[in-house]
DNA sequence: GAGCACTGC
């Protein structure tokens, strides 16, 4: 139960909260206040031109609902559009309103780090404090919290189960927000199941909030409990969207696309088009065909088109979102990017075309397939909306009505835990206690089989015992605190443990980790990048030729590398960032006790080290060449699947292929193709794997059953 | 012979 004084000086806050104000707010269930006053609180005058702003937000009619149902409930669901102000004003309200006054802090969860810091930043802004200490963030590589001062602190879910670890309890918060829950990410789902376990423990004296868009509002009623649970809905700032549909299902919706942008630039008003293709390769065909049609007709000449999706640099993002040069209309072709990560001001109308590439792990072959699928009802109404957030705006559906409202398009999207790989979330379980994973509460069950798949990962890697499904010591204890993939995180602590080259490990998990490639050519200069590149290129595969860019990088002075990187054709972004993650990595390995001289380990020039070490956590993915189906292809050894050599591969233009290797990642597009392919000599696997392939071929035998 | 959506610890 509450601490009768806490609550009644919260209730006070309350109280108080309403003096300051002025006029009368409505909200529904009967609960309608006179508030008097209308000082704010700074007094100067921007001040008050903040609190003005903050008044006319949506969520300010709402604040006493809010309120109250936070107060008289355990969860609170709170549903609104974009531009409600639900993520910037509640945390205030709450604040203002007394919960964060014995010392416990509000927190407020995001997906994604951006969002986590730029809502920090605003909120210190709007309540005129330093950000760092009443206001705070913390999300990974960035701390700007301090836990005597922070009140109002917004993380990323996953820092926040990771804190978790630490205070299993959570009782360093009084509420805690979790935003944005429409995405239903692994970390958000993780976070949601752990919260009501806690609230249980607390004994009510946890509060939590959903946030979300379009919520699966019932489905987490439910979860929590009916009686427990209020629902508050907050309408937004959007301007009514028009919509369009096609009279007859498009064979190509490129083309069709193309066609769209076209008509509204004939016949519609100024302003900008925001076009949702799957990938980047849609993209750029779209792109091309305007550009060619725009030679031979002269009005295209004010229509600019332009791509958007996150491959691209700062750089080319930034040219999408600044405003066209006056009479001149932009198209952005874009991604799921601009549907919640970027927002592109003026935007009039939207173009949809209905699709979306979503990854999935097949777990009857246990490969991750890249599937083209329709979108979602409520993913469809998001992107509609990014054409109602300044004016009222049109969408032109690339599909027809009656298929928009078909079971083609299913409600909601397939949340992350039911179609991706579990061993990541299954460790993080195992570490808060969690001993059966099968009767969980979920938010929403995973597939059975997606379970035990990661179950069978961790024990061969020897990060849960076979036979009691419990985390080992030493070992699988360290793989959860890394922030890696269960196999890269195996790999990196077999560097120090036993193969001695942390240096390139460092490197080279950093980079797997982070999956693409750093090699990366402007269109029209591929030959020209090709020939440079070779100065990086390893006989032993993509791995050690990406540490030797990674490893020239950190060599380069700071100030050079932007620099080198652009005369290497290399991205500077991915290298910037893989040299972040290999440097904190470095620092758990410190934290795990290693001395500075078993941390500057180094192969030297005898790269089998690192390939061993390779093998050592990623030997599930092995593969054979195929003599059978001519020599080019590769087979699985788990599974048998064919799989071929992906284009950005250093063995994909060589005619000498070595016979065995081991590959990051498999993908299943248009055909299998495996990546960052590695080679290996095939009695490394029975040497380093012995439990998964049985000694006399190196085929997988049984993996132990587990759980 | 020719290509990977998006996040996060």
């Amino acid at each position: 139960m509450q601490a009768p004084d806490i609550a009644a000086k919260r209730r006070k806050g309350l109280a108080d909260a309403l003096d300051r104000d002025a006029g009368t707010v409505e909200g529904t269930g009967g609960f309608v206040q006179r508030y008097y006053g209308g000082a704010s609180l700074g007094g100067s005058a921007r001040r008050a031109s903040i609190d003005e702003q903050r008044r006319r937000l949506p969520a300010f009619k709402h604040r006493l609902q809010l309120l109250y149902a936070i107060e008289t409930h355990l969860t609170t669901i709170v549903t609104g559009e974009p531009g409600s102000g639900k993520s910037t004003q509640l945390p205030q309200y709450l604040y203002e309103a007394g919960w964060a006054a014995d010392g416990k802090a509000i927190a407020c969860t995001q997906p994604r780090r951006v969002a986590a810091a730029m809502l920090a930043q605003r909120v210190a802004d709007e309540m005129g404090v330093e950000l760092g200490t009443t206001v705070g963030f913390s999300v990974r590589f960035s701390d700007a919290s301090d836990p005597q001062a922070t009140r109002i602190k917004y993380l990323t879910d996953g820092t926040l189960v990771r804190e978790c670890y630490a205070d299993p309890l959570l009782s360093a918060y009084s509420v805690i927000m979790v935003d944005e829950a429409q995405d239903r990410t692994i970390a958000t789902d993780t976070l949601l199941a752990l919260l009501k376990k806690v609230q249980r423990k607390r004994r009510g004296d946890l509060r939590v909030v959903i946030s979300s868009a379009t919520l699966d509002a019932e489905r987490l009623r439910a979860f929590f409990g009916r009686d427990d649970t209020a629902t508050v809905s907050i309408s937004g700032q959007l301007f009514p969207v028009d919509t369009q549909y096609l009279d007859a299902p498009c064979e190509n919706y490129v083309t069709a696309a193309v066609e769209t942008v076209l008509r509204i630039h004939e016949l519609e008003a100024l302003g900008d088009i925001l076009v949702f293709l799957p990938g980047k390769d849609d993209i750029a065909a779209a792109i091309s065909q305007i550009e060619d049609l725009a030679y031979a007709n002269e009005r295209l000449a004010s229509l600019l088109p332009l791509p958007m999706h996150a491959g691209l640099s700062v750089d080319g993002q930034r040219v999408a979102l600044e405003p066209a040069s006056a009479g001149v209309r932009k198209a952005i072709f874009a991604t799921n990017v601009a549907e919640t990560s970027v927002t592109i001001d003026g935007v009039l109308y939207v173009v949809d075309c209905g699709f979306v590439k979503q990854r999935l792990l097949d777990p009857a072959t246990g490969l991750d397939r890249l599937a083209t699928i329709p979108i979602s009802k409520s993913s469809a109404r998001q992107r509609a909306g990014r054409a109602g957030r300044t004016q009222p705006g049109k969408v032109f559906r690339l599909y027809t009505h009656a298929a928009s409202g078909s079971s083609l398009f299913p409600q909601h999207d397939v949340p992350e835990v039911c179609r991706l790989p579990l061993a990541p979330m299954a460790l993080t379980l195992k570490a808060l206690g969690v001993d059966n994973l099968a009767r969980f509460d979920y938010v929403q069950p995973p597939p059975p089989a997606l379970l035990s798949h990661a179950l069978e990962a961790l024990a061969s890697l020897g990060a849960i015992d076979a036979q009691t499904g419990s985390l080992t010591q030493g070992f699988g204890l360290h793989l959860v605190e890394l922030p890696l993939d269960p196999p890269l995180g195996a790999c990196l602590l077999n560097s120090v443990r036993r193969f001695g080259c942390v240096r390139e490990a460092l490197a080279a998990v950093a980079l797997l980790s982070l999956g693409e490639t750093p090699f990366v050519a402007p269109s029209g200069r591929q030959a020209e990048a090709r020939e440079d590149w070779r100065d990086f290129m390893a006989r032993e595969g993509d791995v050690l030729t990406r540490v030797n860019a990674l490893l020239g990088y950190q060599d380069t002075p700071a100030r050079a590398r932007q620099q080198w990187c652009r005369t290497h054709f290399l991205s500077s972004r991915l290298l910037d960032q893989a040299t972040r993650v290999s440097r904190q990595l470095e620092g758990y390995l410190v934290r795990f006790g290693h001395s500075r001289s078993e941390l500057a380990s180094s192969c030297g020039r005898d790269a089998s080290l690192l390939q061993k070490c390779l093998v050592s956590g990623l030997f599930a993915n092995a593969a054979r060449r195929d003599g059978a189906a001519g020599g080019s292809g590769y087979r699985l050894l788990r599974g048998g699947a064919a799989a071929d050599i992906h284009p950005s591969s250093v063995y994909f233009a060589e005619d000498a292929r070595p016979e065995y290797v081991i590959f990051a990642s498999a993908m299943a597009t248009t055909k299998t193709y495996i990546q960052g392919v590695t080679a290996i000599e095939p009695e490394w696997l029975t040497e380093l794997a012995p439990h998964y392939f049985s000694a006399s071929q190196a085929a997988p035998s049984r993996p132990h059953p587990t759980n």
